[in-house]
DNA sequence: CCGCCGAGCTTTTTT
DNA sequence: AGCTCGGCGG
């Protein structure tokens, strides 16, 4: 039995879907239905064009989107696609990589290092190096390596262009001879190695592009080079590739992603269809006018003509709060009203801001009014330091020269095997060229080493353990192991130890539980398949959508998602557009974009919201209104917007939001005030401003100071005006003139 | 070898 | 404000 593929799709669609063979590039608007065109493409293939599921390779941006996309298009052929190779690019990666370990530098059971995992060896690097860590940070290192690794420019090619780079340059070729030691690769490598694999050996080459028939790729704009040659590497040399993407959603240029990949792709495949979605299914008319607004400010892209059918809509609400509690606050009695009055459901609502540290105050917000949330990102659950340990120990029972996870576990809980002692066994493994596994079996077989007895005693009992898991993981069930690992090294009364409250120890042992669930779900996982897919979740992955509550997330994490109603906080100078952005045209320009992406994920409600003051490294900052929100045409817009139409009026606010790399007004000393005022000023014994005084506004007109307050760098006041009413304003900003 | 305390830094965004 | 790291004393 056979359906029709192509019911219910509009012709651009129909003729994306049904496209035949060889490049396609659909560039695909906000909400215009991309994914139903993915998914009915695969089963396109599969059942018009005779395809077999295993013959096609689909790569997404997260696990969880391979998932839905998978199970969608199981049902539109209403029958399993085994096979069909489908997830994110790393864990796509990952599995070649593991299969084809024999023809790498690395063993079967390598493992996949974290961030953090990855400041460890650079610390021992850098040191090592005898770098100073102040002046050049594992952290600035490792991001110069990374952009290095997405250019797919091995250690032996890395130009350095200054000191910086220069010390890069010596850090790299260590860093990465480390890690092939500890059999690890990290994020960037699962995409690199994978390029040197398939151009270093054409026989293996040649087997995945037979293989892969048909490449499919979803969120293009944000492939970085690497990605953007695997691309080209799988779909030769038959070059069925079908592409999706959205130049003005690229907001991943921080990890080498380039949208301008979308343009490369045209350049490299001339012959390429190219069809464009314009359609959109999602919001109505005047989230779509919003969000033009903002993005048609951004130069150099192609103008899309979004259209819908659902004319009109609710205005976009503006509203400014004293502080982020307050923003907080109002947001969560927001949502409460519009779950009662517009019968709304929690998992309606989604929040959404620019830095993680914003969820804070939001989140104490839901909990004190008793709203339902679910947060992502933020502190992980595999970044908490208990899962992480006993991830740890997982990780070096299946690779034993994992020397992160050994240095992080051998004294966790404590068995006298402090830092001194470690640095001694790692040296003298150095000594003997081999790695950590070996060693420690040296030790175990009564080896001469210049360990003390005491550690040589410690570490012979590790080894013991050690030996013990490795027999009850050939067993396969990994439950018995997990179990295994926290009763032989007494971790739950490790816990009561490290933890100073209660609380937090019932907290941690319940994390144990959870990782336990985790596993016995997976159990028939390979221990090897299980640490794969434990490295490679995102945090959205984790979101259940089945769940009634409201979603708490970055506006990165938001991508790809749609809610009925959304709320966008913190839309202030030096968050959205960050402050690490504010002085560089083309990072300006993906701040843009990332207020683009958080319009457009809203069905029917936006609520914009901003604050007065924000606390920033423990320091109450006055704040300027985002310079994006001055975009959004007052006719669209409703509620509190006095600095906001005032920002839209003035004529050197035109300068600042159109930028362009001729001018330089972030440099030129007229900036916005974002910078923290110095006190003296503000403190000085001498202010003018008193209860009574009669001040002058430049919008607002006359009025009377009604109340004063120092505030930390500022002095606020209350003032009374003729014409508005009373008003909160900030001495640094307001410009008050003093009247007789 | 371990625990305590102060200094200093943090906030982009994620696979 | 909250966390991590390093130095010092037991």
């Amino acid at each position: 039995m056979t359906v029709d593929l192509l019911e219910g799709l509009n012709p651009q669609q129909r003729a994306a879907v049904s496209a035949g063979d060889g490049p396609v590039l659909v560039l695909a608007g906000p909400g215009s239905g991309k994914t139903r065109v993915l998914t009915h493409r695969i089963a396109y293939l599969c059942q018009e064009q005779r395809i077999y599921p295993d013959q096609i390779v689909a790569v997404t941006f997260t696990n969880k989107a391979a998932g839905e996309m998978r199970e969608r298009s199981e049902r539109l052929l209403g029958g399993k696609l085994d096979g069909l190779q489908i997830g994110t690019f790393h864990a796509i990666c990952a599995r070649i990589l593991r299969r084809e370990a024999d023809h790498t530098p690395y063993g079967r059971e390598y493992a996949i290092y974290d961030t953090d995992d990855q400041i460890s060896v650079m610390k021992q690097v850098l040191a090592e190096l005898n770098v100073d860590v102040k002046k050049f940070s594992p952290g600035r290192v490792l991001n110069a390596i990374s952009g290095a690794k997405n250019e797919l420019i091995a250690p032996e090619y890395y130009a350095p262009v200054d000191y910086f780079g220069e010390i890069v340059h010596r850090a790299y070729p260590l860093y990465q001879s480390t890690l092939v030691n500890n059999n690890a690769m990290d994020f960037d490598d699962l995409l690199m190695q994978t390029v040197v694999l398939l151009r270093e050996n054409d026989e293996v080459c040649a087997k995945y592009q037979r293989r892969f028939q048909h490449v499919l790729v979803d969120e293009f704009q944000d492939t970085n080079q690497a990605q953007y040659q695997l691309v080209r590497l799988f779909s030769a040399p038959q070059e069925n590739v079908f592409v999706v993407g959205d130049e003005d959603q690229g907001i991943y240029a921080f990890r080498g992603a380039d949208y301008r990949n979308v343009m490369q792709f045209r350049h490299d495949y001339p012959q390429a269809q190219v069809i464009l979605l314009e359609q959109n299914y999602r919001s109505t008319q005047i989230v779509l006018d919003a969000a033009r607004a903002v993005i048609d400010k951004n130069q150099h892209r192609t103008p899309k003509a979004l259209f819908t059918d659902r004319q009109g809509g609710a205005q976009i609400s503006l509203y400014e709060a004293y502080n982020e509690g307050e923003e907080a606050t109002y947001v969560a009695e927001k949502i409460r009203e519009l779950l009662r009055r517009e019968g709304y459901a929690w998992k309606d609502f989604a929040v959404m801001y620019r830095t993680n540290a914003q969820s804070r105050a939001l989140e104490d917000a839901m909990v004190a009014t008793h709203i339902p949330y679910r947060l992502v990102g933020g502190v992980g659950f595999y970044k908490r330091q208990e899962i992480r340990d006993l991830l740890a120990y997982l990780r070096l029972i299946h690779n034993p020269n994992d020397t992160v996870s050994f240095r992080r576990i051998v004294n966790v809980p404590g068995r006298g095997i402090g830092k001194k002692s470690i640095e001694t066994f790692h040296a003298w493994a150095g000594q003997l060229g081999e790695g950590y596994g070996v060693a420690l079996g040296q030790i175990m077989q009564g080896i001469a080493s210049p360990l003390t007895g005491r550690a040589v005693h410690s570490l012979v009992d590790f080894g013991h353990m050690l030996s013990d898991w490795r027999e009850i993981a050939t067993q396969g069930d990994l439950v018995p192991l997990f179990d295994a690992i926290v009763n032989n090294t007494g971790y739950i009364a490790y816990l009561s130890e490290i933890s100073d409250r209660d609380e937090q120890v019932t907290e941690r042992i319940e994390n144990i539980q959870e990782l336990r669930n985790i596993i016995s779900e997976k159990k028939d996982l390979a221990l090897g398949d299980f640490l794969e897919e434990v490295s490679l979740v995102a945090e959205v992955d984790t979101l259940a959508d089945e769940q009634d509550s409201v979603t708490l997330l970055t506006l990165h994490s938001a991508k790809g998602l749609e809610y009925p109603v959304v709320f966008m906080t913190g839309l202030e100078d030096g968050l959205l557009p960050h402050s690490r952005s504010l002085n560089e045209a083309d990072a300006m320009a993906e701040e843009r974009r990332l207020m683009y992406v958080g319009l457009t994920r809203a069905k029917d409600r936006i609520y914009l919201t901003y604050v007065f003051r924000r606390m920033m490294y423990g320091e109450s900052i006055p704040s300027v209104p985002s310079r994006f929100l001055g975009d959004i045409p007052a006719d669209l817009t409703e509620g509190v917007s006095v600095k906001i139409s005032d920002m839209r009026d003035r004529s050197a606010y035109q300068r600042m939001t159109t930028w362009d790399s001729a001018s330089s007004w972030s440099t030129s000393g007229s900036s916005p005030k974002i910078i923290p005022f110095p006190g003296s000023q503000a403190q000085s014994p001498t202010s003018p401003y008193r209860v009574g005084q009669r001040v002058q506004h430049a919008t607002f007109g006359e009025g009377v100071i009604q109340h004063v307050e120092r505030v930390a760098g500022d002095i606020e006041v209350v003032v009374s005006f003729t014409k508005v009413g009373v008003k909160r304003l900030s001495t640094a900003f307001a410009n008050l003139k003093l009247l007789d």
